[in-house]
DNA sequence: ACGATACATAAGCATGTGCTTATGTATCGG
DNA sequence: CCGATACATAAGCACATGCTTATGTATCGT
């Protein structure tokens, strides 16, 4: 199952924050560290994780390795969650926006 | 953090798989059981799980406890993923039916 | 060529997870 | 009331997970 690397992924609160940082725009595996207290090798470790899940892909550059945000990843989650919108609020905020920014 | 409990909710397969029959309709404890090759303590701690997590919510009815789909979970999911709108690319199939439903 | 830097990998360990069997609790039918 | 049914809970066990320290590999600056 492609889902289940994918939500084992995102269960871990550190990795979660990791993603929301390269939301933020794409960063090495160092930048990712500052604010987390976590080890390198941790951060190497769920980066893994992340890359598996294919939530995040990797580009080298010389020395250092830029992650970015994998938008298949997001993707697979958004196709997931279709099967269930017929239990989706009809008025939550958030779909509202999505909507909003689809319609352009 | 609720967006724990959810995702390692759904890190599991047998769980999903649970959470999938409960959207095409509600259902009590033993019928879920039925296909799942899983015994009856194991699914009563699955569904304890799904509850916990907020993506099921169960009505007893004398012996029986009928479950069914709590449509906050799913909600906290769209917001969750919603947060990620930027990268959701632009021409995905389940997106463009739920941008279908939602235009009623 | 060489030390420093950036990152990955290996191995070990504490804790979490999902299952099992056994048992508890509540409701139903007769 | 009493056995059967529906479900929950407890305890124990195998395996997964996330961390650590130690080490490996590749690239940079000089």
């Amino acid at each position: 199952m492609v889902d289940t690397y994918i939500f084992k992924a995102l269960a871990d609160p550190t990795r979660r924050k990791v993603f929301e940082k390269l939301a933020g725009g794409s960063l090495n595996a160092s930048a990712l560290r500052d604010g987390l207290e976590i080890s390198q090798p941790a951060m190497s470790q769920h980066l893994a994780v992340l890359r598996a899940a294919g939530l995040v892909r990797e580009q080298r550059q010389g020395r250092f390795v830029n992650y970015e945000v994998d938008p298949d990843g997001i993707a697979s989650i958004g196709t997931w969650l279709a099967r269930y919108r017929a239990y989706w609020p009809k008025r939550i905020e958030a779909l509202s926006d999505l909507l909003k920014d689809m319609d352009q």
